[in-house]
DNA sequence: GCTTGACCTGGAGTGCGCTCCAGCACCTAC
DNA sequence: GTAGGTGCTGGAGCGCACTCCAGGTCAAGC
């Protein structure tokens, strides 16, 4: 199967001009052209593009994807390499996930406490203790 | 408790610039002054930034932390519009906690494989079903 | 009284990741 | 053969969230 950019940028979620511009920057390598000079992707375009937009998604920094590009167009000589990047940003990745969910802590916290101002009369965030830092009373 | 800016910026974790930039934008009320002018930061201040960076942290667009602080600002009438907005943006939190974790299957299954592939002779990714669509070979 | 250092202001600059645009080429359908 | 749709290029522009800077004020210590 091949597609023309607009089906690219369908299946892989991004635009047309996300992928002209992955293109530039050596994210991605120029695919086909046809009669016309137009760009027409493979399915290994697209499953390239879309394992990107998990990079991207999970927070990794274009400098460094580009980096990954690099790497895999050397070939299999820089599995081990390409390898230490994902583990590395799996770490990452997972840390952002610890963090998110204190902050949700928090979150339920604040929601939990304008629940009982909306609903009656007390005070808000009166004799508890709060559940970071200096926070009290101050949202 | 009082703080100069530069223990407000060290406890908040935010940059002297950046607390001015908050006070200039209106995320934050102008804090009280000292006798030569320089802001002095109090634990009510530094609570609501702490609060503001677990918003931040999790992605919330400062325009709407804006609108937050504007609420909070017109007092407890506008405590059930406050938690709407948390609510909402909870929901935003837990589900880009979901989509972190789908995309850390994706990295555990590329790890595993580059496991293989530098471990042994083995060719990449043959003989199995990808954990995503189109994404053979492809990365 | 002079240096030092923290802080002040208004405004300009930065880095990131796109996004848009003008002006042109090509292919298809009528 | 012409109108419309899709795509092309190079380059400019944008929105966000800061970050930096010049030129100045102020208080404390020597």
């Amino acid at each position: 199967m091949t597609y023309s950019i607009a089906e690219a940028a369908h299946r892989s979620g991004l635009s047309i001009d996300t992928l002209r511009y992955y293109e530039r920057i050596d994210l991605i390598d120029p695919p086909a052209r046809d009669s016309g000079g137009r760009r027409v992707y493979t399915d290994d375009d697209l499953g390239w593009l879309v394992f990107l937009t998990k990079l991207r998604t999970t927070g990794m920094p274009i400098k460094l994807m580009r980096e990954y590009a690099r790497l895999r167009r050397l070939g299999e000589g820089t599995a081990g390499e390409r390898k230490r990047i994902l583990e590395d940003h799996r770490a990452d990745v997972l840390a952002r996930i610890d963090e998110l969910r204190s902050c949700v802590d928090v979150l339920d916290y604040k929601i939990d406490n304008y629940e009982r101002v909306v609903a009656g009369a007390c005070p808000p965030e009166t004799g508890e203790t709060t559940p970071w830092t200096l926070a009290h009373s101050a949202g």
